[in-house]
DNA sequence: CTGAAAGCGCTTACAG
DNA sequence: CTGAAAGCGCTTACAG
């Protein structure tokens, strides 16, 4: 009724007449308490406008009741709906959600966990943006703090996650043109982080189906990956020219790196982007230079954003479930926050083609 | 260097053989300590893994250097943007984010509100979903609890507020329609919420140039006012029939009315969405009906979403700065919780015409 | 069913 | 510059 904050348990008991414990009891619903006591407080309680402090409450239970969520960028729309997933869980259930940005970047990830162990996460969630060094993410483990990884998994971490199976996803997405007769087929990925052996090395091992320790692989290198494991399944040779590096997470970046080869003499007949962002820079690129989907150039794009459905013709992409991978994340998060103690479990979720208009059939002219 | 949680000041102040009131200190880093002292507390700490627990700091503090937002839905770039500003800002401060979907449901915000509170958060950022109902957002203000109004206004609460001012941004968005011909120019608004003397009326009194209060209207209801203000300046007689109102905030919505609105035959010449997700509706709409723009439909959008940019034609569209009115809107925030007296501010942002290609001159045929 | 007392992990006066 | 004591607003045994 009142003020909205100040009043404590101690002034309602005052109040009621009773003690601090009793009115403990009632307002934080736990224990027994005759009926007309706790009628009692309850008045006393909404005379003085009390609100409880969950604070107090949590340095004595050990529990917040909130979780941390770490994801590279929250504007971009596949972190957003990931987050939507994760809140609409965690809002059910009464809890906080804390979220802050990693941009990709280590020192930034690092912080943003030290400031939520700060203020007692019961757990968090994490897009890792460093597979290898992940020391505060070891030792968070360690310390037994519930903790599940989204989208990347850490080398050598054994915890919960969830993700999508990204070789499979990509090499369906690359078999849709191929099977369509496609057999210069462009790629553009992030691949922003370096692997063992240079990218040389890494397509010349993905090639020869070398590459062994797939999952702590990032999510577009694994999409390479799919790329080249479906020309292998389908005895397509590939041209590594095609194949763009873009080494950075930006559109502007994406659209440079796809112009130069959709512009080329002798460019792809199709091309894969392999996430939402390269795919936002490659419709630009193709946007820029005049080119007619699907007739002059096929396009599969991954990610299913807003524009794809009403661009004309509609874009052929992969999709991601991102709230139901949201949904997932908490889900097993808060199942460990529960105390469950389950075997590690990683949910793979699949990811679907849905097909418009972007990809027209090929013949070799 | 071991255990990530567990060890507390105690622990330290014994192993570094001081006080806890001394090892708060230098932990803390308040109070003054001997240069010796501090390097033996620190030499504990490390040794323990000491990790601050800001949750018993916060309780005699008083802050918890946490904010709270509110807003619509996350997922919404709208949201996402703004919410990317404030994040920024906010972690630039070292201060925690705790951030809820309303989705535009005032017993949601509500319920947002009371965890926001009961989490002791410094600070709120709120994207009122009733302008009228707001009276936990009154009593959070009449407590004294820094409050920042984002997009939307509250009657009769004199409180920070960011926002643009809708009513010029949508008449510069009209008058750039009227002023290369086009005379019958269909609207598609979202104007979810009653107004006094219902939809016609409203359009009545607006046209007259008779609606007063429109500080607290929504944003949507001021931006149909910008369009009929438009029309009265230059003198155009308005068909009110081409004025549609979704009453969702839907994509799906806006696509089914406005494709009501470009299919008749006597269809407008031009459309003008009034917000992100009325824009999405209306160019699925335009796409569905396979309509050429600006060949046979000229169109202007609200708030500049990724898609605008490589559609082609490219779509022209009144664009709200999100990240600033996010960064704005914490650092008002910040402000406030600082102590900051200064006089209630209202942040009246600029909303910007981007001209791409969707406008083509219209002649009378 | 209720109360007195202790305590969660810090910070804050107050002495010295 | 450092320490002993009190206290933030709750919950938790422990008696009764």
């Amino acid at each position: 009724m009142a003020k909205t904050s100040k009043a404590t348990i101690a002034d309602v008991a005052r109040l009621a007449g009773v003690s601090t414990a009793t009115a403990g009891r009632v307002l934080g619903r736990y224990g027994y308490t005759r009926e007309e006591t706790r009628e009692q407080v309850m008045r006393a309680a909404s005379k003085l406008g009390y609100r409880t402090n969950a604070l107090a409450r949590s340095l004595i239970t050990g529990k917040t009741r909130t979780i941390g969520v770490v994801a590279g960028d929250i504007q971009n729309p596949f972190y957003a709906s990931i987050l939507r997933g994760i809140a609409d869980v965690v809002e059910r259930r009464d809890f906080g959600l804390l979220i802050v940005n990693s941009d990709e970047n280590l020192d930034k990830e690092i912080r943003a966990v030290n400031l939520l162990l700060e203020k007692q996460v019961d757990g968090l969630i994490v897009s890792p943006c460093d597979t290898r060094n992940a020391r505060h993410l070891r030792d968070l483990h360690a310390a037994g703090l519930p903790l599940v990884l989204l989208d990347r998994s850490v080398a050598g971490l054994e915890v919960d996650r969830v993700g999508i199976d990204n070789i499979a996803a990509a090499e369906r997405a690359v078999v849709a043109l191929l099977s369509t007769g496609h057999r210069r087929i462009g790629l553009v990925g992030e691949m922003l982080e370096e692997q063992e052996g240079g990218f040389d090395g890494f397509i010349a091992r993905g090639l020869a189906g070398e590459v062994l320790s797939t999952d702590t692989l990032y999510p577009s290198w694994q999409r390479l990956l799919g790329y080249l494991r479906a020309h292998r399944q389908a005895g397509v040779a590939v041209d590594t020219s095609l194949i763009r590096r873009v080494g950075a997470y930006s559109a502007g970046a994406a659209q440079a790196v796809a112009r130069t080869l959709i512009e080329r003499p002798d460019r792809p007949s199709a091309v894969f982007a392999t996430d939402g962002t390269m795919s936002e820079g490659v419709i630009g690129a193709v946007s820029a230079a005049g080119l007619t989907l699907p007739g002059e150039l096929s396009l599969v794009c991954f990610d299913d954003l807003d524009w794809m459905s009403f661009l004309s013709p509609g874009i052929s992409t992969m999709a991601q479930p991102r709230l139901a991978m949201g949904d997932a994340a908490a889900t097993l998060l808060l199942e460990r926050i529960e105390g469950s103690e389950a075997p590690v479990r990683a949910v793979v979720m699949r990811a679907d083609l849905i097909e418009r208009g972007s990809i027209a059939a090929w013949h070799a002219r």
